[in-house]
RNA sequence: CGGGGCAUAGCGCAGCCUGGUAGCGCAUCUGCUUUGGGAGCAGAGGGUCGCAGGUUCGAAUCCUGCUGCCCCGACCA
């Protein structure tokens, strides 16, 4: 490819609404445009590196035994009525009426398609496990979309499907999936993460997201320094080593006017803040007695959201109580509360439940309790694990500490059970000749999503660094005056001609512009090796190689490039 | 959906407060010079100032409504 014909346009200067690097560095290199909020153009360079991104994808799902087809983007209601995420699924879910006024909805994902597809074409065991997988084009009417193509609300994903007679069968594939996700990021030479990921309220017995580590990224990941122990940070476990002290102190009832947060209690009464208690109230669940329930975190802790919503005592979606429901129900506003006589289910974390001699709320305003004890001033809470980890907690296996790195989510693999297949009734006829409904998995890739996280992985002050895998090209050729001299247009020809039927993917900047303005280009748009050639350079036998991350550039002789690179690409 | 902000040439911005010829930089086009890190000079093209009302002799500017977009939060199989 030649840059004449690629129609490339960069800009020095990035749109002012870009906020993340990748959303830049895409729209000054000319990567991808705007259309509306969450709908981008992938212009030629682009859609270069989307095609590389699938080719990978698609070599390893082929490998790992999976087999593409493609599914209609446009959907009928009625199978979303049958698994009743119709109704589920909210706004997100782009409905839309055809001529008829029949329902539709652009596919946000593929579980109903393909669990009809499979109710109609499985019949046996004998025909199963199965995997089917597309690249294909998602809708999700995001409620914010953001970062470009990291977070829009239409996107590229790649969805895959697996279906079982048994649970070991499905927990096969889905290691395969494992594996095959494995040699997908690695091969697109991406520093990436594997981590156990909250499951939900789909249940499902494994869940593991891949994570393309970047100093930006929207999840926060938990890993041990001492086992492979890694794990989204709404997911991973804290655990609790301390054991519950005897008191050595009566409760006394203070008064704390002007003291309404965790900071001033530990500036106004010298407590420690491990001695403080976090009190949160938010709405209980229908099976609990009372309306609301408090959640009780150590004053120095975080209440991880994820785990509260997933305790059975508390209302799903986790909701906090008002101000006003909240005085309705204990007396006193926030700032002022605690576990003692408090008039509804206490669910403390297992770290406050060790605690002793603490200070909280007394639930009177401006009033604490100090030295209060589980047992004798406060009835023993239920126990949950509610925090967030912190860096330097235990690691739950055991081995080692846990660490915090910033994570942006690629790939999701997960083990669905029977949700959509019995909701769907999709059953084959096992051994026995019986009706079974097929266990199902389901693991995607974004692929849209990879392009961006590679560049938030790689780039600095010029531009984009591409992993070579993933480059919209590997190469590029760059004359200086190529005008000006008939041997350089020559020599440049000639070894654009053998390096592309070398097979080496090679971009020829043959535009008529000053060398400042190339190298800034290509260093902008990440080709990851450049290779300079000038008259003089030639006179002397040489060009000149420089990797997009070298400090300088090397001479190589001119008869010798094709193999150099040849060796470099290997 | 709650809070905040923005909307002027393809991009980045000024002008608005205090109403009176719509401007700057980048990009684009032409010519000359230049030619190894985003060239210089000279010239040119490109705008219903987001949309709709209102006030006024006169509105980019003041007022009202709408729309779009961005940021923070909530939300996110």
């Amino acid at each position: 490819m030649r840059t004449s014909q690629l129609h490339l346009s960069t800009t020095k200067e990035s749109p002012a609404d870009a906020e993340v690097i990748s959303h830049q560095l895409m729209l000054r290199s000319g990567m991808i445009r705007r259309l509306a909020a969450g709908l981008y153009t992938w212009m030629p360079l682009g859609l270069r590196v989307l095609r590389k991104i699938e080719r990978i994808v698609r070599e390893e799902m082929d490998a790992a035994g999976a087999s593409e087809l493609i599914m209609p983007a446009v959907q009928p209601a009625e199978l979303w009525q049958e698994s009743g995420r119709w109704g589920q699924f909210g706004p997100e879910l782009l409905r839309l009426k055809d001529r008829h006024q029949r329902d539709y909805c652009v596919g946000p994902t593929h579980e109903e398609v393909i669990t009809d597809i499979a109710r109609r074409d499985l019949r046996s065991y004998k025909q199963l496990p199965v995997n089917y997988y597309q690249i294909q084009t998602k809708f999700r009417d995001e409620v914010r979309p953001r970062f470009g193509v990291m977070r829009s609300r239409e996107f590229i994903m790649k969805d895959a499907y697996s279906f079982h007679a048994s649970p070991q069968s499905l927990q096969q594939t889905f290691d395969d999936m494992y594996q095959a996700y494995s040699n997908i990021f690695s091969r697109m030479e991406l520093e990436f993460r594997a981590v156990e990921a909250d499951s939900g309220a789909i249940g499902g017995s494994g869940s593991m997201e891949f994570h393309v580590l970047a100093d930006s990224g929207e999840d926060a990941i938990a890993y041990s320094t001492g086992s492979d122990y890694a794990a989204n940070l709404e997911k991973a476990e804290s655990i609790c080593p301390d054991t519950l002290a005897a008191p050595t102190q009566e409760m006394t009832l203070v008064d704390t006017p002007n003291t309404k947060t965790i900071q001033a209690l530990v500036d106004n009464f010298k407590m420690p803040v491990e001695k403080t208690i976090k009190t949160l109230i938010c709405h209980a669940s229908e099976e609990c007695e009372t309306e609301l329930v408090a959640l009780l975190v150590r004053g120095d802790h975080q209440l991880n959201e994820t785990k509260a919503n997933n305790h059975p005592l508390v209302a799903s979606p986790l909701c906090f109580a008002t101000e006003e429901e909240i005085r309705a129900a204990v007396g006193a506003g926030p700032g002022s509360l605690g576990p003692v006589k408090l008039p509804m289910p206490v669910i403390a974390d297992h770290t406050v439940a060790v605690m002793s001699d603490f200070g909280a709320g007394a639930n009177v305003e401006d009033k604490h309790y100090f030295g209060i004890n589980w047992g004798r001033d406060a009835d023993t809470p239920i126990v949950a694990d509610l925090r967030n980890i912190e860096a330097g907690d235990p690691s739950p296996d055991g081995k080692g500490e846990l660490q915090i790195l910033r994570g942006i989510e690629v790939g999701h693999i997960f083990q669905l059970g029977d949700k959509y297949s019995q909701a769907m009734n999709a059953t084959v006829l096992d051994e026995n000749g019986k009706d079974v409904v097929m266990s199902m998995g389901c693991y995607g890739i974004g692929v849209t999503r990879v392009a961006a996280a590679a560049i938030e992985q790689n780039n600095d002050d010029k531009g984009i660094i591409w992993p070579r895998p993933i480059a919209p090209f590997e190469v590029v050729l760059v004359p200086i005056n190529m005008r000006r001299s008939d041997t350089l247009k020559q020599t440049v020809e000639k070894l654009y001609d053998e390096l592309k039927s070398a097979g080496v993917d090679v971009l020829l900047d043959d535009r008529d512009s000053r060398a400042g303005v190339m190298f800034a280009d290509m260093e902008l748009i990440g080709i990851p090796m450049r290779v300079v050639l000038s008259e003089k350079g030639l006179a002397k036998g040489i060009v000149e190689f420089k990797g997009r991350r070298d400090d300088a550039a090397t001479e190589i002789a001119a008869d010798a490039i094709v193999d150099f690179l040849k060796t470099k690409l290997a």
